[in-house]
DNA sequence: AATGAATGAGAATTCATTCAT
DNA sequence: TATGAATGAATTCTCATTCAT
């Protein structure tokens, strides 16, 4: 009987890939850098992905996946603006602390131009952000004015910014308090009110 | 006498070297690629730069000093929060027109890990969003509660990811009209508010 | 289970860098040409050394450390000056008529200011010398007045020298033939009586 | 009228490059290196020179000639080997002290395979090792079994050579003294006689 | 199913040389 | 006469990928 796939091992492979992209960038991150760290071999990965890029542009998916399932799942459970919104930020940063590099991976690919969301989840996140902003509008949270581009930003992008600019370190912080979540969720929802 | 120096070619350089990183990343724009479309020796660039993550740097220092004195210009010309916000958003949009690639560089490279501003840069960055916070708090146009962070996030990076997420069509809208500038201000002086 | 090395490649490495570093020295010797004339990819030499000069070190300490064995193994075998030297010159004509490129190699590497021994090894030699020339001074062999340098250049240096000075055709002479290495023995006991 | 050519400045170029050479190899030391260091432009040395090789090779010509002249010299003032050898180990020594380098220099291209000695030059060896030869032999001072290559080989290459494992330190002592140059002698006279 | 030896194209960088001034 | 800007071939080294085992 043949050996089971071994599924720690691909976790392992995939976890170590975030953490090393995030620290040196696509192009740094080298498959024998990314095997050796994760124990595994170098031609390992290739029974799952066809190349190096498949592997970065599927990770990129599953964890924007994640990150969109907090928001649908909080849109279904309540249905005032400020609840979402205030449940979906205290998830986020709650993973920014359990999970850093995931944040900091979807962070940093975001903003790539090399790396394209798929359209199918770029249609996803266009609906989820449309159903928010409707809401919002009828229950009078939300500007009209207010496009869903920015309503993503609010409740996806600016939080993930947060955070990464506390890992930098860039304003001199690291790190949050309870106090900084409640002042973005306050910010969030000023900015669209 | 030698030759004087050909100060275009170092110009065309410097574009190109921010198209193609904009386009394939950092590791993506290979040195002979650059000296290629700048038609330029491939050796040439290292009569200036030491490396290529010299040239890198130099060219995010350069370009991230450029949109800080926007803001630095208009916070000694105006002094309310809405004029400057106005004109920095504005002036952004202008540039993010005349020279998307710059605008893209800045995007790009601001969110990568392995790239950080210098300190002296970042220092900076603090004592103008100090600035302009201490001055809307006084007017009564930021909330106390708001980070400096905050209020760069919403001067400067805020409209860059903007026109971003437009030049990647992320929302299925590529461009821009004088309305959404007019919305990317109102949000930012909604957020701080 | 992955492909066993094949270790006649790497043998095949050394050998041909040997060669190509004699002919056309350190520098003249790119990778490239090794790689090729040893009909192996350019890569692959990195999968054992680091860098082009820790290969050539390791050559170096090798190839030194083989010749260094023959006067150990001789000075245990014998207790005469006179044997041990006989020995010694003979087993070093033998080898400059087996592997010349050996010899030269040692002869080109040790007179090169950029390369230099292993202090380890550069403490071996001083000790051999050291150990010779008590024997000899004991036995009444060799003139106290003669230091454990020349004892040194006597053994191993003033031989590999006169090869090279063949291989070279310095004097219009290549090869050599029983009568000069007999020669060559007696300036040595000369030299050091 | 035109400048004169500066000959201070080709001189510095020379000395310079030797000693390039010397610590770092031909090919590690770049021709820019050595403009800089003799504060010279980087094109300057190639009107007078076709090539960098074919400067080091009047290099090597210019410095074994000088050499050689030693020896020459001296076997028209002197009618033993004795004294002939004497004085030439002494001047080779007080070289030695006054210019390094080129004793150096001299001690790591005769040992180089990538550099040859012009025809004329070799010929020129071999003529002043043969007449000094026919002198020792008629003088009993030398053995007929000695080979001219053995004579130049105590003559210039073994003192030279002597040097410079001082220069290196290859057994833990850098420097000479009065006696270290009577042992060479005495070394010399013993082997030849 | 998994390994890791081996590949070779392509990367960043250097440098001898040329030539307009 | 002398300069040093500019070149681009060649160098060392890396790395995604393949495939025999």
């Amino acid at each position: 009987m043949a050996r089971a796939i071994d599924t720690t091992k691909l976790e392992r492979v995939k976890e170590t890939a975030m953490e090393l992209i995030v620290d040196r960038g696509y192009g740094g991150a080298s498959i024998s850098m990314i095997a050796k760290k994760a124990a595994v071999a170098e031609g390992y990965l290739y029974r799952f992905y066809g190349s190096k890029l498949d592997l970065v542009n599927d990770l990129l998916f599953e964890q924007m996946k994640s990150l969109l399932e907090i928001i649908e799942d909080l849109f279904h459970r309540y249905d005032t603006i400020n609840e979402i919104l205030s449940g979906v930020i205290k998830e986020l940063f709650k993973r920014g602390e359990a999970n850093p590099t995931h944040v900091k991976f979807v962070y940093v690919l975001v903003h790539d131009y090399s790396f394209r969301l798929k359209e199918e989840q770029r249609n996803s996140i266009f609906e989820v952000s449309e159903r928010i902003k409707n809401l919002g509008v009828e229950n009078g949270e939300i500007r009209n004015s207010v496009s869903e581009e920015e309503v993503f930003i609010m409740f996806l992008m600016h939080p993930v910014q947060y955070m990464n600019f506390r890992f930098k370190g860039l304003f001199h912080k690291t790190g949050w308090e309870e106090k900084d979540i409640e002042n973005v969720i306050e910010f969030g929802l000023n900015a669209l009110k």
